[in-house]
DNA sequence: TAATAAAATTTGTTGTAAACAAAAGTTGTT
DNA sequence: AACAACTTTTGTTTACAACAAATTTTATTA
């Protein structure tokens, strides 16, 4: 028989997920309004916190949370749309330093209101999170990235 | 100045969102190993869960998370592959009744020991999940349902 | 210094899926 | 019989994931 603690932990996780996936749909349709996708509005605001600096590809790759990501087409669709410029760093030619653009950050910026809407109204039907809630998060974001480790 | 409920809610909300994709990485490679996706896994489950009935597409549709799925080549794959049957509703020939098949119920437990792996490997590491949890998830999984409700 | 290894990024290729519109076939209604 | 409504399929475009291989540049070392 499967132990209760199994179970449990199973549940949650699928929890995790099924909310995740529903959650991703408002903003999702937030995105796609401004002709972005989740994957181009995350490395948007990477690149923003980031700033002043500008990042490697390797470096931006490395904060992006799929670490498969394909950086390099990810980046060109972005620099297409003018959204992030990239160029050879001098020093190192064989590295590319990415870093957003002003037209970046007003997109950011434009987006932003529509965001907050959303956010407003969990706001407003929820009674004030908790930190446990988020620290349990953090602590399954942090064992994943452990197993991860060790499958790798 | 931005409440703090709203960023306390922002971080909630984001948090989630980013465990679940951290999350969804090793179930992933477990999928990809079988040479499924996560999208297929889940409409396997969901025929299986409805087993011994078969379900319409659009029931099916119903019953995936993304609405805009488009079953009818989601099916397709599965059914190239021998793991779902579909086949017209002689009393309503405009509908279609999807079931899985032994196969594929078969390819559902041969994975399972791989999912209960990365599930123990959680268990071993956090103490019992709380219901408040899994109740904070639900309540956000309503809300989302009654925003995406609201915007349609 | 020439050869080679290592690092960082790009390219090629294939398959899946999302998003949206439009078409096709079937049933129900007036 | 004509038309509307329902259910599923098709068409089309775009973005991504996954994986391997190639390219370009820098570092090492023989």
């Amino acid at each position: 028989m499967k132990s209760e603690n199994l179970v449990m932990m199973e549940k949650t996780l699928v929890e995790i997920m099924r909310t995740s996936n529903l959650l991703e749909q408002p903003f999702n349709s937030i995105f796609r309004k401004f002709e972005l996708t989740q994957t181009q509005y995350n490395i948007l605001r990477i690149l923003r916190g980031a700033l002043p600096d500008f990042l490697t590809a390797g470096a931006l790759k490395q904060r992006m949370v799929n670490p498969t990501s394909d950086c390099t087409r990810l980046t060109d669709r972005l620099v297409a749309k003018g959204l992030v410029e990239r160029k050879v760093n001098p020093d190192s030619r064989r590295e590319m330093h990415v870093t957003i653009t002003k037209q970046g950050l007003q997109l950011l910026d434009n987006i932003e209101p529509d965001i907050q809407r959303i956010i407003q109204f969990y706001t407003e039907k929820i009674d004030s999170q908790s930190n446990g809630f988020i620290k349990k998060l953090e602590k399954i974001q942090a064992l994943t990235l452990e197993f991860n480790e060790n499958e790798s």
